[in-house]
DNA sequence: CTTAGGG
DNA sequence: CCCTAAG
């Protein structure tokens, strides 16, 4: 069932995306730059896009800057050979068709015996161009560009980027011939126009390992905004199949590490339970931004979010896993914590867009804390002020991770260590524990019992959000160790050792030794001294029989 | 998630 | 304080 609803999701989504003309796809040989510079820009400069308001009418006007009408194939030198390949050879397109979320589901397989005989294109009526195309690539098509139509078929059954011919005489499924002979100039103007202008092609491999090397992996999946005015249908449209761009760039070790993490996760599908996506207007009154997942070709997650500000619904693309600041520290570990949530990247992001930064009110005065409020982070360092990350914490819940990520969100100090009376700094996110602490938590351990820190830490410590349950465990156990300790000298060791720490009150450790008597808590090496007096005879049996 | 214990 | 293994 889950399953069922997730595909039928995805579905949706993909339909949304075919509908305003959003192509997440990279493929066609054939596009324009379109999105490509537009692309690169976001993702170098992504959080500038996050962080501001994207003004329509501007970015509008980017688009037409950046987008020729007609662009020939950019083919990257480095790429060419394999790119050619993919290109011509393995016709990316008839690939393309299962994974681009601009196609259909209901994608059937390329029908060739439609196309037996022999065949002008430039004679056929649109519908018939789309006839064609769905028999040549399997898939339907919506673009009533005749240009585009004829160049996309004729590049399909050519296997090739020659599209100079426009009658074919098909047989037996095999195409034995075409009207016009042409060489490969087409590609090469193109290569020397993509070397003129310095941009590189995207060849679409997805399905096909045609990547051969490495460097094919990292690409920038782009796509075409456009105003998505609802008309989904006219000229438009052919916009809708042009594939993006990609930069040659190695990939970092970042890259490959999240990459890898979010493909893995990719797969489970449990991303599209975050968002659930199907008409327009159904942005949550709440949010500004409808966030919109969309998986590429090549399987890289895209996510979109859709402006509802600008009353045009604009698709502003976000890559997720653009980030070009300093790795942050607590990224990987809220990967490491959250194994199941697949698409950490993608999640996040969404998140980010959707998150109005709210502070949890988790922490109250402390009256007997001397440090100013600093919340505890038990996993992470410091968050950047990147507000695209500080959103993160506040919009989760429901991961335990995510809720200290947000609690850190409150007083960030950006005070990333502190010092100390002793001289040494701490790290920031270290809270000493006080007297009054020490002494609630000794009071909750001789009510609730060791061990129950749970408890302990909802009923005495309700005020203090920081401290978990298992900073009371291990201060616990560190009182412990130090109430025991203390017996045997307590002399000059001792003073100068409670000058410089802590000075737990003797009285304090006294009942801690108490305590822990009780509860059979002493530890066992430790116990020289003068037990035998203090405990043994502990006849007061004050504060509760628990155990 | 909570405990317990090692690091 | 952090991290993990176990319930």
């Amino acid at each position: 069932m889950e399953v069922k609803g997730l595909l039928i999701d995805e579905k949706s989504e993909m339909h949304i995306v075919a509908d305003i003309g959003q192509p997440i796809g990279c493929i066609s040989n054939e596009g324009s730059s379109s999105g490509m510079l537009l692309q690169l820009e976001s993702s170098e400069g992504l959080s500038q896009f996050e962080n501001t308001e994207v003004d329509p009418d501007k970015l509008n006007a980017r688009l037409e800057e950046t987008v020729p009408s007609f662009t020939p194939s950019l083919i990257d030198s480095h790429l060419h050979q394999s790119g050619s390949i993919d290109e011509c050879s393995n016709t990316p397109v008839l690939t393309e068709g299962g994974a681009l979320p601009s196609t259909t589901v209901t994608t059937s397989k390329p029908d060739f015996s439609k196309l037996n005989g022999e065949i002008c294109l430039d004679n056929l009526s649109i519908k018939e161009l789309h006839e064609t195309f769905k028999a040549t690539f399997g898939r339907e098509t919506t673009v009533k560009d005749k240009q585009w139509l004829k160049r996309r078929i004729t590049m399909g059954l050519t296997n090739s980027c020659d599209v100079s011919a426009t009658t074919f005489i098909i047989k037996d499924n095999k195409l034995v011939k075409k009207g016009k002979e042409d060489g490969c100039d087409n590609v090469d103007g193109a290569l020397a126009y993509n070397l003129a202008v310095g941009t590189t092609i995207n060849c679409s491999q997805q399905g096909a390992p045609i990547s051969h090397g490495s460097q094919l992996e990292d690409q920038v999946v782009s796509d075409k905004r456009n105003r998505s005015t609802g008309d989904n249908s006219g000229s438009e449209d052919h916009h809708t199949e042009q594939r993006a761009a990609k930069r040659v760039r190695k990939p970092t070790r970042r890259y490959i590490e999240e990459l890898s993490e979010v493909e893995s996760k990719e797969s489970s599908g449990k991303l599209r339970t975050t968002v659930k996506s199907s008409a327009f207007g159904q942005m949550s009154s709440k949010f500004h931004f409808r966030p919109v997942r969309n998986v590429s070709s090549d399987g890289r997650t895209v996510v979109t979010r859709l402006d509802s500000l600008g009353g045009s619904g604009i698709q502003i693309p976000c890559v997720s896993r653009v980030r070009r600041s300093r790795p942050r520290k607590n990224f990987m570990a809220l990967l490491k914590f959250n194994p199941n949530s697949m698409g950490m990247t993608a999640t996040l992001v969404k998140k980010a867009l959707g998150a109005h930064s709210f502070l949890p009110d988790n922490y109250e005065s402390e009256k007997a804390q001397s440090a100013p409020a600093q919340v505890q982070q038990r996993f992470l360092g410091v968050p950047d002020k990147d507000k695209q990350f500080t959103a993160i914490g506040a919009v989760g819940g429901h991961h335990k991770v995510l809720k200290q990520v947000d609690s850190s969100g409150d007083s960030d100090d950006n005070i990333v260590t502190v010092p100390t009376s002793k001289g040494g700094i701490r790290r920031k996110h270290h809270r000493a524990w006080t007297l009054s602490e020490v002494m609630k938590l000794v009071e909750g351990v001789s009510r609730y019992g060791a061990g129950r820190w749970s408890e302990i830490k909802r009923l005495a410590f309700a005020s203090y959000s920081y401290r978990t349950s298992v900073d009371l465990k291990d201060k616990w156990r560190n009182l412990l160790k130090a109430s025991f300790a203390h017996i045997p000298s307590d002399k000059g060791v001792n003073s100068r050792k409670n000058a410089a720490t802590m000075p737990i009150p003797e009285p304090i450790l006294l009942r801690v030794r108490e305590l822990a008597e009780r509860q059979s808590q002493v530890p066992p090496n430790l116990t020289s001294g003068k037990e035998a007096g203090s405990s043994g005879s502990s006849v007061h049996e004050k504060q509760s029989g628990y155990l």
